[in-house]
DNA sequence: ATATTATATCAATATAATTTGATATATATT
DNA sequence: AATATATATCAAATTATATTGATATAATAT
């Protein structure tokens, strides 16, 4: 079944796609946060903003920074722009595609 | 749990997440397909791949045209690029934010 | 009319992801 | 040292998704 690129940003596609976890990439385009009001905000609990965290860290889309008791994540851009560009690829070969008719 | 849009978007990306269903939308990058050709391409069975393009379609992320008794399936760039246009927003947001520092 | 081909859908099962509750670890405070 | 706080992890339960096999529909060909 096809490349592993496409095997790899099916991974990534999937770690952006749950509603949590996409609420708290853009919740993290205003700066970083530490874990605390990730979840004060969403009014979720500490344990699964912590495992959504883990998931998005684990695929490279967030970064972290501990200082103290505290761990503050925030955006890794540049993965987070590896699939967008993985997605605007597909989009730009259809358009060549059109143009060659 | 924060905003509508956001919630649209986590859906998209769910359905463009699927391994199989990340193949199907680079495959069609270079053109329509019909559906016997798609799974004949990545040897899938036949009620499978039709699922997965149900999904995809449902989602818009894909076109159909029927012609006689094939279906043809074509990307539908512009709701693909809504997909990217929303990350890449989210990483744009991310980088004004550090120049403001 | 019958048979064939392309596709979709349905029901059952298998597999994976999410959520919850409990506990562990590490740091900071008293 | 004992307590409190922030975060992570684990096991169990719930929920969602993927896959398979069987059947339905619709178009075409004989």
């Amino acid at each position: 079944m096809n490349t592993f690129k496409t095997q790899q940003f099916a991974k990534l596609l999937k770690a952006l796609s749950g509603d949590i976890r996409l609420n708290i990439i853009s919740y993290l385009a205003s700066g970083e946060k530490c874990v605390c009001h990730i979840y004060e905000y969403f009014k979720l609990s500490q344990n699964l903003v912590s495992h959504h965290l883990g998931i998005l860290r684990e695929n490279g889309l967030i970064k972290d920074r501990k200082d103290g008791k505290w761990v503050y994540y925030s955006l890794n851009e540049q993965n987070i722009e590896k699939v967008t560009h993985f997605l605007q690829d597909i989009v730009q070969k259809k358009k060549e595609e059109k143009d060659s008719c």
